[in-house]
DNA sequence: TATTTGTTTGTAACGATTACAAACTACATG
DNA sequence: CATGTAGTTTGTAATCGTTACAAACAAATA
């Protein structure tokens, strides 16, 4: 449990990471990766972290938001041309997506094999494979 | 060749989707379709129609494109948040982005297969599956 | 040609995101 | 524990892609 020392968890990460573990970091590292994964966007999480009563900006959240992902310990995921997906999950997975209603759902691990990839064009590497299943309310014949 | 009756390609397939060939339409098709597959953003194909001198608000580039998507004479690619393509080649396929200068591609039908998919979440069916492979710059060792 | 209906246009509005400078705070040092 | 400073946070203005909107216009139809 993370009851005794609520920060502790985060407040390792941030060191490991080499950012001030401050207080908007520790409270937003804690909406994040306590309990399981999450996907947000920076304006759902700022929602929420005013709820929990922690007092922090917008611009703070996406701040942070950044930060966390250029260290490794959030993931960006693009589906949406209209908003920004944080990841807390950073493993190799990809994501199930329902546009209905902007739900973003982490697909387990080997639930997607990849057969064959093609060759990147010269000089280039993959850097990633990202894949999107999109999803629609089942349509009744 | 489509030299001697220019828009009879575009102005088929406006037809055929009940659009009205304006000259905007025709013009834009015709930047579109003509020549080989393409993938546009809507900035990028107004800038073009006003240096082929094809007077053309943004407005009805966007318009346009949307109407295209509608219709399938286009389809709409998620690969970056902060802008969105229109790729003329609606066939299944997937495709390569070079994050660094916004370049996409195609990466031929056959080139990418997936080897499983997960079953749809109840009352779900998948709409469609995209996969984007993510490319950098080689990194030398 | 007149009428109707669909289209285009310029511009204002929008929503997510970023930029920025001033205020603040964690941390190291003495 | 007081101080200095480098890193952070904040509110707000600015930016950027995109959409909304109402007026002007053009294609189809009668």
């Amino acid at each position: 449990m993370t009851q005794e020392r609520p920060y502790a968890q985060t407040l390792t990460r941030l060191r490991h990471a080499g950012l001030r573990p401050t207080r908007q970091r520790l409270a937003l590292g804690r909406l994040l990766f306590d309990g399981g994964d999450r996907h947000v966007t920076a304006e759902a999480l700022h929602d929420e972290a005013l709820k929990a009563g922690v007092s922090v900006s917008l611009a703070t959240v996406y701040n942070t938001l950044h930060q966390f992902t250029g260290v490794g310990l959030l993931r960006e995921v693009v589906v949406d041309s209209a908003r920004t997906y944080f990841d807390t999950n950073t493993s190799d997975h990809h994501h199930f997506f329902i546009e209905k209603d902007g739900a973003l759902m982490d697909i387990p691990g080997g639930d997607v094999s990849i057969g064959h990839l093609p060759d990147a064009p010269e000089g280039m590497d993959i850097a990633r494979v990202d894949v999107i299943v999109r999803l629609q309310d089942r349509i009744e014949k």
